[in-house]
DNA sequence: CCCTGTCAATGAAACGTTTCATTAGTCGCG
DNA sequence: CGCGACTAATGAAACGTTTCATTGACAGGG
């Protein structure tokens, strides 16, 4: 029978236990277990042994302060449980995870106090990189706060005035192919239900939409276009508004993430789908691709995202 | 005009710069920062403003180093962008920041050796605690290094021999629910589609599946169960098979994760639902709220997770 | 006026690694 | 046999904190 472990409550035993045991120097060991540098076959298996005896674990948070570096990207989102994000946040997880790197997820819940907190948090805790969703692109508290960091960043899904890497979604194509679609149906009158202008994916699809009007030579009524995705309960109120309007849209464009407010508006309505209203989604979703025949904005790019971070 | 900040490439000024600047020594400028002890005032000032001007941040691996405690808990789910893990996870991560934790998160894919590495990972990170999804609960190795961790573990939506935290939904009671719903209504082919026995979930669907019918006096036909959920596609696969049998069932239970792939089968067979057959899903998703009336089993404990965790 | 107790601040010793400059040992070669 | 070149292993000095045992100063009580 192999010698018990030792009893529960003892110290986690460190790497001059296990030099101890092996009869060896510190450095040694330490050589030995990051297999990098030349030691004989015989003492890297002595102290292999003790290691594994004593059931050494490394301490990565010693190695972190000796090294500089934690090996650990913080990830900012506005909020996971959002499916878009759940699956960026997927991915990027696996690609980090490939590279030896861990991944730290805060929700930031789109308020500006609470994103300026985590970058912070994130700066004391010496991330190797961070990337971050930000709830608008202009605010200069956080951006000044970016700006002074020395670690690698990258935006998800946003842009901004400052040298930063950016990966995103190509929001105005989609947009643009979606619009462009109606309007070749026949539609004059489209409703946008998407997320506030001051962070890109709004703009992006705000700026596809009026392209693909203008070329169009349609006019566009302000009244249909709405940029609060991000407020609670947005798609719900918007799409509300503009279907029980004196001139209701033909059709509706909507982010994923409002869609399903969209679709209960709709439903409490009682407007027949497709006959009476047309319903594009732009990011691809279970919702969108159990109902309607959607349109989707591919996401592949969300391994570009990882392997940015990793660099 | 406030002096500029040093240039990127400077190191980050330590705890020892401050104290410098301040004309006073290390301990008190921790003491200073960790705002516990008693220091006078005007010390006080002259440190935060040193400690400001230098635009200090304090080093966290090094602080965990010394206290012992890193502030971490990980988080292992198979995989987040499954819609309900998602807001586990958003839940667990609230709670946990709320009380200066921080989070780790990984996906296992379900594969007991990723689990292990990951496991192990958790260790030398020596993280605070770790919530964990197992594949299955009766994996001896990793059983074996989950009892031998000294750190607190919570099992989430799994159970298992050892003496852990076990936070998870009422899977039970729910799927009892539907069970005896469907059999009120005159249902006697009911198929059941979630994952596999060997983790709680399913093995709790089950036994109240089973349950359900024996009380109501119904036999169970085995061919109308499937417990494959954890594959890719199952619920797909599971559906079709049922479907186009020689006796399909007049109603399915499926699991939120498997819905997605039950509703495609259905839709594929070109089968009416409600009128051909009823579908229930267990777990509330976007999904299953557009499309029938849903059963709902509710999700609140995931705020227990966090405050498990933070014990 | 001296002793003792309290309050503030200091200095040095940890914490568990990695790394770098040394030393000890071996070998080939003139 | 002695010398330089190489290889393996050693020992000590970092890394940036916290904490603990001291020290100094000051006041109150006998």
């Amino acid at each position: 029978m192999p010698r018990k472990q030792a009893t529960s409550s003892a110290p986690r035993p460190t790497i001059v236990d296990v030099a101890r045991k092996a009869g060896v120097s510190l450095g040694t060991v330490s050589r030995v277990i990051n297999e990098k540098e030349s030691v004989r076959p015989q003492m890297r298996e002595r102290v292999l042994e003790a290691a594994r005896s004593l059931g050494y674990v490394p301490n990565f948070a010693a190695q972190s302060m000796r090294r500089q570096s934690t090996k650990v990207v913080g990830l900012m989102v506005s909020d996971v449980s959002n499916p878009l994000f759940a699956s960026e946040v997927s991915a990027t997880e696996e690609v980090l995870a490939r590279s030896g790197y861990n991944m730290v997820l805060t929700n930031s819940r789109d308020r500006p106090e609470t994103e300026s907190a985590i970058i912070t948090l994130f700066q004391r805790r010496r991330f190797d990189g961070m990337i971050v969703t930000l709830s608008r692109e202009d605010d200069p508290t956080i951006l000044k706060l970016l700006s002074s960091s020395t670690m690698a960043i990258v935006l998800l899904e946003r842009e901004c005035k400052l040298p930063l890497d950016t990966v995103a979604t190509d929001h105005y194509s989609g947009s643009l192919q979606a619009t462009r679609y109606l309007l070749d149906l026949g539609h004059r009158r489209i409703g946008l239900v998407t997320v506030t202008q001051a962070a890109l994916p709004g703009r992006a699809r705000g700026l596809a939409y009026a392209a693909a009007h203008k070329k169009a030579g349609v006019g566009v009524d302000p009244s249909l276009t709405s940029f609060d995705g991000f407020l609670p309960d947005a798609g719900y109120h918007a799409a509300y508004r503009m279907l029980v309007g004196p001139k209701p849209p033909t059709a509706i464009i909507a982010g994923a993430n409002q869609m399903p407010g969209v679709l209960k508006a709709v439903r409490s309505l009682k407007i027949s789908v497709p006959r009476r209203l047309s319903l594009i989604t732009i990011g691809d979703t279970d919702v969108a691709s159990l109902h309607q025949p959607p349109l989707t904005a591919v996401r592949w790019e969300l391994q570009k995202v990882g392997a940015a971070a990793a660099e």
